[in-house]
DNA sequence: TCATAGATCTGATGCGCATTAGGAGTTCGT
DNA sequence: ACGAACTCCTAATGCGCATCAGATCTATGA
């Protein structure tokens, strides 16, 4: 943080570049009149032609570009949308995960002109994870927050300023204050439950993770939703939590042979459930869906060990990025009426590993 | 660009926000102080303990956090990483072929504490692609540039200031100007060929781009140099130029009944001539590496439609992000003898679809 | 002919913070 | 007991730009 040149030149980029004032001093102007003919058309009315042209002549002749960070703090807006993964670790799979997300923040972005700022650093300094980095948040003229959990105490403190903001991902408990793009898990969860039905599962276990994230209690609210509108019963022993070590071929064996005709996992960034499933299976040398069959939910877009096509539901990864910056920008803008809290349907993907009961 | 509150209080992020001068007024001391000790515990030694409590009382109380802008604008520095790709269009399908690299630069970033701002506005912004978004760059503390053809005049614009810049490629237009991190491609190619040469091939064919990107200019040079060293001639015909277009069934099939027993193509980030050669093959009703050996310079590494495995070599594109960035924060830091220039070599990929000639 | 209304430009100021010179008070040395 | 050396803090200033309230000059109208 140290100068390294001069006094009242800090050190980095602008050592000797011209500013306003030098080209304000070429043309024979002053600074402002500089600043009213630089930044843009609309505001330079009232400006004489034979000025313009001279301004525009000697910064052109300076090679003049304006410095971004003073633009920014005088004007208080520079075009930049955050990005915010709340992640301990950075482990080089799971920013797989994020990627469809991802594409559609980007091209979403880019079309609205925003350029986008990813807050990464965070994610190595251990201690105090979130909390003094949410400073930096600030950089940007509004912030996208995704990942699984998000810490309540740092986004109620974030949401006190009047910084727009979106989250990823249906969150309900800070009310209106936290709008957010989010996928309608227990709709679509319901629906996968539907079609097993219907394809003659009667015993249905749901295999989740240990975290109770929201989407993990939105997809088991749809699961008990989806099993009562078919008149099944729900057990305490239906709904199976594991993050993957207890989850033994055995086990699964043991569920076979009581009659367990279908199992429904979940996806998340990990796919811990998802994976010993497949294990379980693999070593048990249940074939899905010859054997069993198998549904997840939100079917990972990108390759994963196992079966190509997985049957259950696709997240719109995409649009909801997508949709997430339109809500975003739309906040930044101070447009009215906007929906803050929006749900996306999944679309079901029939798949090759649930099929008709054997 | 218009402030949406009073004067003075332009719009955006900071409406009612404390400042440095709130905890000031509250602590009873002045501003600088304040300044002093929030900055860190190097610079605040003279202060006494009690004024130093009392000041992180006041910011605790208030819920303080440092606008970073002013910060930067004041110090010099942000700590914010740019990443510029020059691409004229945004297809999602090519941001898949740059990932490798972001994967190595976000987690190289991340591990030297700095953010990531990704300039992509500019790829929709059709006229003036990067002459006017080159400033936005400057909101950086460096700058990350990607992308088979970079502008010249801009860049040569840029590289007059003192931002640190390093390029994901080689360059060499710009002499030691323009630090870069590139990929061995001559040295790897002539190795793919020599391998193919072992294998019993003497009648190569090289299919590549129409365009004369560096890396395209590297591969035909190692080519040459790979076909020479064998003692294998490169007449007119050996190196074939297409964008796909031209590159029919029949054509293919001519080749291989003159006796070629071997292709070697390109990957680029439309894998145009990759692509060709596998829709024909196909069409024709080739087989790799039964029919005809197929290798691919610089595999994707993602799944692209086809075989497998591909047999040429791959770029290690995650080392060289990582790479990228160590160097880019090395100049940013204005550490001494950094080597400028770095290439990395390229891992031979035997694959499945080159084997001995038939 | 004199007040009015544009048309053009500039001076002053602020954004939020960092930096530096130096002031006020205190302790120390001889 | 008096200047030197410290300790602790503040006034002043700048970063580069944007904004706004005038100032300075012409045209225009009555």
């Amino acid at each position: 943080m140290k100068p390294i040149g001069g006094p009242g030149r800090p050190a980095g980029s602008r050592a000797n570049r011209p500013r306003q004032a030098d080209i304000a001093r070429l043309a024979g102007v002053s600074q402002p009149t500089v600043s009213l003919i630089l930044s843009g058309g609309s505001a330079a009315v009232g400006i004489a032609d034979e000025t313009r042209l001279k301004v525009m002549a000697a910064a052109e002749q300076l090679g003049y570009m304006p410095d971004p960070i003073a633009k920014r703090l005088a004007a208080g807006q520079n075009n930049l949308l955050g990005l915010y993964t709340f992640t301990a670790t950075f482990p080089t799979e799971m920013s797989h995960a994020y990627h469809p997300f991802l594409v559609g923040i980007e091209q979403e972005s880019a079309a609205q002109g925003y350029d986008l700022l990813m807050f990464i650093a965070s994610s190595i300094t251990g201690e105090r994870p979130h909390a003094e980095v949410l400073n930096r948040v600030r950089l940007a003229d509004g912030c996208l927050f995704m990942g699984r959990h998000l810490p309540i105490r740092e986004m109620d403190r974030l949401l006190a300023t009047d910084l727009p903001v979106v989250y990823l991902g249906r969150h309900d408990d800070f009310g209106d204050r936290l709008p957010y793009v989010g996928a309608d898990y227990v709709t679509a969860t319901a629906e996968v439950v539907r079609h097993l039905a219907e394809l003659g599962h009667h015993r249905i276990l749901y295999v989740r993770e240990l975290d109770d994230a929201i989407s993990a209690v939105d997809r088991e609210a749809g699961f008990r939703r989806g099993m009562a509108e078919c008149g099944l019963p729900v057990e305490r022993s239906t709904v199976v939590r594991t993050d993957g070590s207890d989850l033994s071929a055995d086990r699964l064996r043991g569920w076979y042979e009581q009659g367990v005709t279908a199992i429904v996992t979940e996806a998340t960034d990990t796919d811990a459930a998802h994976r010993a499933v497949l294990a379980a299976a693999s070593t048990a040398g249940y074939r899905f869906p010859e054997d069993l069959s198998l549904a997840t939910l939100g079917a990972p877009e990108h390759a994963v060990p196992g079966p190509a096509f997985l049957s259950g539901f696709s997240v719109p990864r995409r649009e909801m990025g997508a949709a997430a910056v339109r809500l975003l920008t739309g906040l930044i803008a101070g447009e009215p009426n906007l929906a803050r809290h929006q749900l996306m349907s999944c679309e079901p993907v029939p798949g090759e590993t649930a099929g008709a009961v054997r």
